[in-house]
DNA sequence: CCTCATACCTCGTCATACTAGGCATCGGGT
DNA sequence: ACCCGATGCCTAGTATGACGAGGTATGAGG
């Protein structure tokens, strides 16, 4: 997978993931690779500061928690969030309708 | 349109209109233009160093033409462009997948 | 003439995915 | 007892690519 090709797109793929249930960041890894049929198996230097990013931006928010003696800080979708998968989710319909129109 | 969205879907796309039919740097814009239903409305600054580099890589090859008085830069695919323009075509197809199986 | 569309170009900026490191805990194998 | 892999978190720096802003030149129309 083109690293280039996934700028823009995964903001939208990780509130999806974390909209879906709460979610810790090891845990969204596995699930985007997961869902993706292993075609997303991201490096942690790329998702964790998405996550960061996200949080900093409200569309996400995150608390601490004990599982195993490990901490793990889990994240859950915020309201602000909830509407911006929305958005990100037509954005993408769009992009690759468009995208689709220019290939054929 | 988000501007990152695009990052490494440009290329293909160039690819696939000027593999239909030879044309010139304003007419590849117009072109995405047309084919994306106005989705696309890129800037030179965009599109000809996309051009540029596609021609270094040696997946395009540019001869100059004048119509009108003016002087155009003719791109067309080269073999190799032809191969890589199948190649993205399927990666589009498998990256789309992939990005449609994590947001539903 | 003067502006607009056509047609080309380049340089600098910005966002973001990734590489390469770091730290700590736990369980299993030798 | 010890090491190592998996789990779990983090950050600093690098590379890439789309874009904004600027430049140049021609031809047509008012």
């Amino acid at each position: 997978m083109r690293a280039e090709s996934l700028k823009g797109h995964l903001d939208g793929m990780i509130l999806a993931v974390v909209g879906a249930a709460p979610a810790h960041g090891y845990a969204v890894i596995d699930e985007l690779k997961r869902r993706s049929a292993g075609a997303f198996d991201l490096p942690e230097g790329t998702v964790y500061p998405a996550l960061h990013r996200l949080e900093a931006d409200g569309l996400l928010a995150s608390s601490w928690a004990t599982a195993g003696g490990r901490k793990r800080r889990v994240y859950r979708l915020t309201r602000r969030g909830r509407s911006a998968l929305t958005r990100r989710r037509r954005e993408w319909a769009d992009f690759s309708h468009a995208v689709e129109g220019v290939l054929a």
